[in-house]
DNA sequence: TCCAATAGGAGACGGCATGTCTCTTACTCC
DNA sequence: GGAGTAAGAGACATGCCGTCTCCTATTGGA
């Protein structure tokens, strides 16, 4: 045949530009009306090859997620002082939450329950080790840091985005840092 | 005619039908499989009856949620501490979770964002006042809570509920309230 | 008391997305 | 170079949405 020889793509490379156009979708028309025929659509392929790999839109869409982006916590901030470690992870998760599709968190809340291990699980290890190495500075005394203490900038960050819906500025991070989370650190 | 004369219900008694109904389904079959011809088909009437009196699920199933349920602090809890009292709220927003279908308030934040008023503005009223009885006790140094202190509690119960999806029991409670909520209420 | 206006009950309809299936054809690996 | 696998394409049954249309029970006003 002369002229355009329409190559087919196959397993990772298919991959990708799925999982790619997956996430171009998410950006044009929201999580809500995300269709799967839309995605094979724009991927250029049959839903059924979509089906082929995932169960459903919600697995579909993680894998987008992850595949745009490595964990939120792969590189951890070292600034030196507690506060200035968990501001970044706080404005770490802002920033995430800024570049997706507002309705994307909720809708995969709403239709799988759980939130994954990646969003809670990561950070709570990140945190972890953020107050070990305040604890080795003196800045924290580990035995009054429950784990629910601990996760609580996270917990609020993430209440303040998902629940309440609100744009979170650097004033409420130094105001959950400041006001809530030091304090609780180092009882009197 | 001989026999059963089909009684046709309208109005209140006809509105009170369906949004019995509609609680019925909800329970039944959970908010996201939960149709508004599954609602017809049990209130015994036809789609256009509730399209008529609602644009859509949602709105339908606020309604129905107001229908069955008065405000949660309709009467404040007064048990002479602010540990007693906020324990009190605290309980009251787990017991309701408990009796709704649990993908109900995830579903209904995703779709319309509404319910935001009743759920958080209407505890934060509660606090307030809960936390000026407790000043007036010697409790509590107001000019020390911030705001976003004052709602600590009902945000992080909310957090737990919605967002971890975990089942609240009595110790939970205590441990936000005694490890996190009063020690900030009497800074050293 | 009767009649016109209103609203209920029932279901058809077009539209759209789901998830399954089938068919042909390109590619890959042995 | 040939068998097996998976891509591309689209038909299909199903289910729900929201709108429309029909007919009839009920009601409130003349």
């Amino acid at each position: 045949m002369i002229g355009i020889t329409a190559q087919r793509r196959r397993g990772t490379e298919l991959e990708g530009a799925i999982l790619r156009a997956t996430w171009d979708e998410l950006a044009e028309v929201g999580y809500a009306r995300l269709t799967m025929e839309g995605v094979a659509a724009r991927a250029g392929t049959g839903k059924q090859v979509l089906y082929r790999r995932w169960p459903n839109r919600v697995e579909l869409v993680l894998s987008a997620i992850r595949h745009r982006w490595s964990s939120i916590v792969d590189d951890l901030p070292d600034t030196g002082s507690v506060r200035g470690d968990v501001l970044d992870i706080m404005q770490r998760m802002v920033g995430r939450f800024r570049q997706m599709p507002p309705d994307l968190i909720s809708g995969i809340l709403t239709e799988s329950g759980e939130l994954r291990v990646n969003f809670i699980h990561v950070l709570e290890d990140a945190m972890a080790t953020i107050l070990e190495r305040g604890a080795e500075r003196g800045e924290v005394r580990l035995d009054a840091v429950t784990p629910r203490i601990a996760r609580l900038p996270t917990d609020l960050i993430r209440h303040e985005l998902l629940l309440r819906h609100r744009v979170v500025d650097e004033s409420t991070l130094t105001e959950i840092v400041d006001d809530i989370f030091l304090p609780l650190l180092r009882p009197a």
